[in-house]
RNA sequence: GGCGUCGUGGCGGAGUGGUCACGCAGCGGACUGCAAAUCCGUGUACCCGAGUUCGAUUCUCGGCGACGCCUCCA
């Protein structure tokens, strides 16, 4: 049996996957700050983690994932004032709507989705063990650091030395800490801000500590994958590390992954440019499935460009595919090919998808070579492989004559939703009148109808058994 | 300034030391009443310069360019 090989972040190069206990993937993949909707950025994080975790159960491993929810800091505070709304009460519209955006992008439920403030106890005895072991220390005003410079390997997950750290350091020195670069790991609460209490007295829990407590307690403190966006990896990862080894003397993660960004213009979608959208906001028009192959349709470590015309050419991917599937009822034991050889192959060397989709598109031209011979049975057996692979990465999860009779309300420049399509009645009653036109070869009327519809966005596509439409 | 990633045909995007990605768009053909879909065919693609090599888009070095991280970020 060929082996699943990994970019690893850590070394820079590809491994093969190896896990602690045999058959089991142990995966901890770094979620949502709960303070705001979801962004498409977010969405390919979701989803390449969403893949990853389907393809390694489809090779036979049981997979055990977690995916954290911080549900305390800074900006969640802060939004909380804004809103006049109480912290509890924000976190818990966000992750209601996390969860619904993971169900409409078909985004699997991870086993466990830990939430920082259910595990405050874990992270103060964490912290408790840091400060005993020497890495940390409390200061006066009831903050609790990490010592930077006693952690040997630091910086080595993001290539960097403490020294260039230091030479480009932006952040203010605050006062106690001992090196600029040293982070909190128990950050002191003002005068209304929510607290738990801790042998430093009342405070919260720093960003990066949550991690390292909750994947320890979930996974043990020593684990196989780790994931995320690639700006997760310095400093966040980079202290996850310092803080897991340093408690627990354990090697932590063996395998580091990080996908890259979304890019709108070629530039980063985030926050602070403004240039993002929300999975909510671009979803009603934009079928789950096609942003879905949109984020296949490159590697997940490359950078991949939001636009429309790129999601166009996704959408006219996919479609490509439902259409070989029209007409064809898939055989029922699924008999695996040369396309199955082809999808695992790509998928095995790093979750290679748009190779892997490459294999998909190949089948459907099979597919359709079959169907044009006529040549059913070949067809049944070759749509059965289709949509089992597809399957594996979440894509052709629909029937294709209502994937191909559907469509997303078309949004027009002014925001405002495109008038009404003819209905599926209406459709028939006109192709039905198209075919009494063609039978008395009255082609003047009935390709007046065909471009009527077409005018509308409905196109008619004539075949021996008949004529067929879809959306366009 | 430090560190890093990347630069493939009209577009998107894999990959490889010497045959082939794949999709979208285009063109020619088959099919069709005409279309559409489909199939077949079709593009002198690999940022620039030097080096290694019988041979480099693929390896090495240098340059240019884009992007990212170094502060919260998927």
């Amino acid at each position: 049996m060929s082996t699943i090989a990994i970019h690893n972040s850590l070394t820079g190069r590809k491994e093969p996957l190896t896990t602690l206990e045999p058959g089991h993937v142990r995966m901890y993949v770094c979620g949502m700050t709960v303070y705001d909707f979801c962004h498409v950025g977010h969405a390919r994080s979701l989803i390449v983690f969403d893949v990853v975790r389907r393809y390694l159960r489809h090779r036979g491993y049981r997979v055990t994932h977690v995916r954290n929810i911080t549900d305390i800091d800074d900006k969640i505070i802060a939004r909380a004032a804004e809103n006049g709304e109480s912290i509890g009460a924000l976190t818990e519209r966000f992750i209601a709507a996390m969860h619904e955006d993971c169900a409409a992008l078909g985004v699997e439920r991870p086993e466990h989705e830990p939430r920082a403030t259910e595990y405050v106890a874990e992270i103060v005895a964490m912290i408790g063990k840091l400060i005993a072991n020497g890495y940390a220390y409390a200061v006066a005003g009831g903050d609790v650091l990490y010592s930077v410079a006693k952690f040997d390997g630091y910086g080595r997950l993001s290539g960097k030395r403490l020294a260039d750290l230091r030479a480009g350091a932006r952040v203010e020195v605050d006062e106690g800490k001992r090196d600029p670069l040293d982070f909190v790991l128990w950050k002191r609460a003002k005068p209304g801000e929510p607290a738990w209490d801790s042998p430093w007295g009342l405070g919260r829990p720093g960003w990066h500590i949550e991690c390292s407590a909750m994947s320890v307690a979930l996974l043990g403190d020593h684990f196989d994958i780790h994931g995320g966006g690639m700006d997760l990896k310095f400093p966040h990862h980079e202290n996850e590390i310092a803080q897991t080894c340093a408690a627990c003397g354990s090697k932590f993660v063996d395998t580091w992954m990080h996908n890259g960004f979304v890019n709108v213009n070629a530039e980063k979608m985030s926050k602070s440019l403004g240039n993002f959208f929300t999975v909510r906001e671009v979803l009603p028009h934009l079928r789950p499935e096609v942003m879905r192959a949109f984020v296949l349709s490159s590697h997940y470590r490359g950078p991949i460009n939001y636009s429309d015309d790129n999601l166009r050419q996704a959408d006219a991917s996919l479609e490509r595919l439902y259409v070989a599937l029209r007409d064809v009822v898939p055989t029922s034991p699924v008999v695996h090919g040369a396309a199955t050889e082809k999808f695992k192959a790509a998928m095995d060397d790093d979750f290679n998808t748009p190779e892997a989709l490459a294999a998909l598109q190949a089948l459907a031209r099979d597919l359709n070579v079959a169907k044009g011979a006529g040549d059913g049975a070949k067809a049944a057996v070759l749509a059965a492989e289709l949509v089992c692979l597809a399957g594996v990465v979440g894509l052709l999860g629909h029937e294709p004559e209502a994937w191909l009779r559907t469509r997303p309300a078309k949004v027009l420049g002014d925001g405002t939703t495109a008038a009404a399509e003819p209905d599926a009645a209406e459709i028939d009653a006109l192709v039905e009148a198209r075919m009494a036109a063609r039978k008395a070869r009255d082609f003047k009327e009935s390709d007046r109808i065909r471009d009527a519809l077409l005018a509308r966005g409905v196109l008619l596509e004539d075949g021996p058994q008949g004529t067929s439409w879809r959306y366009r």
